[in-house]
DNA sequence: TGGATTTCTGACCAATCGTTTTGAAAAGAC
DNA sequence: GTCTTTTCAAAACGATTGGTCAGAAATCCA
């Protein structure tokens, strides 16, 4: 009962998230927020409890929404070609400005720790993915001997790290895909 | 003549580089900026042109303070060695935080333009840097046949990048030179 | 149709933002 | 000592910040 809401959660989130991706949380204002959502200042905070909350809900969508591109590590059989396929999943044009998720590192001491944590469980949560797919190479044989899977799931993961970082800095998707080819030869 | 200045302007813009790092431009407050680099504002404005000015400056002389890191990729005879020198020379606490030139990247579109082209020069002069050295390599036969030195300096520098955001995370020095181990696997 | 309930609108809040100004303080020049 | 020049300290600037609130608008239920 009562007045209906005029808008989409999911859709607020949507744009609130690509605003808070691009100008960060310090760089983005209110203002910004409900001019792009569209959602008055009233309602923004009914819903989410003010920019804290806003942010971390914009985040926690972000990373909900990235889990197409972990699934890919979730397939069977575990092994190489679902990390081969991870990498390659990465280099589609929604990370032209980097990842989301990383900005929040860059801006640690001024985020909402809740934020902090979100971050804190998606990474963990990727290199543990990472982590399984070569432990299962290593088992079937694919994975050259002698190498230690948990240093090479971290190295990996610095590689994605970084790699999001020069897609701003001007990396095509097809340059960046030569940087994926020469990581993986880690694998062979 | 004059009254003379109270304050040494490199001590000031350290001390304004450390705070713009840890903080970014926009989570970086001029009344901060006032607080810990003890010049008032008038003197601020005066020196440096205002914030942006200022955070322009303090970039500047982050870079220039890494000219002690970059000098390694410039030892002769440039080789492999100078890459695995220059990568654990990275591992010290000061990256605990980070790359200040790294933020300036995830704060892309909130940074001074003049901040910009400062970090794109950087970027580009340590990857062209580590090429000279992967060249030099492939010349001399350290390097493996077929290896394609652009692609490798490319990954070498998005490896760093992530590097550096995972000792945000929390990897300590010892734990980042296991990764850095690791991706030395492809100079082998 | 007339409450009850909820959202929306738009004005308003104190606080803080980056910036500017003003007058006193401190040096060299004469 | 006085003039000139420059910096310093602090108050004040308008604009904007994130956040709030009272009243109008819209829906459901009776």
């Amino acid at each position: 009962m009562g007045r209906p809401k005029s808008y989409d959660r999911t859709e607020v989130l949507d744009r609130a998230m690509r605003l808070f991706w691009r100008k960060g949380y310090e760089g983005t204002h209110l203002s910004e927020l409900v001019e792009i959502t569209g959602l008055n200042r009233f309602s923004l905070y009914n819903e989410f409890g003010g920019k804290e909350g806003l942010y971390g809900a914009a985040l926690e969508h972000y990373v909900s929404g990235l889990g197409d591109l972990l699934a890919i590590l979730e397939r069977e059989p575990l092994g190489l070609a679902n990390i081969r396929a991870f990498h390659r999943a990465q280099l589609v044009d929604e990370f032209q400005e980097g990842c989301f998720a990383l900005n929040t590192v860059r801006e640690k001491s001024v985020v909402p720790p809740s934020a902090w944590s979100t971050v804190e469980g998606f990474t963990r949560g990727t290199r543990e993915r990472l982590l399984a797919n070569l432990r299962a190479a290593a088992r079937a044989g694919e994975l050259p001997a002698g190498r230690d899977p948990e240093a090479l799931a971290a190295t990996l993961a610095a590689f994605d790290m970084g790699l999001l970082s020069l897609r701003t800095l001007g990396v095509s998707p097809p340059q960046a895909l030569r940087l994926v080819e020469e990581i993986e030869r880690l694998l062979e």
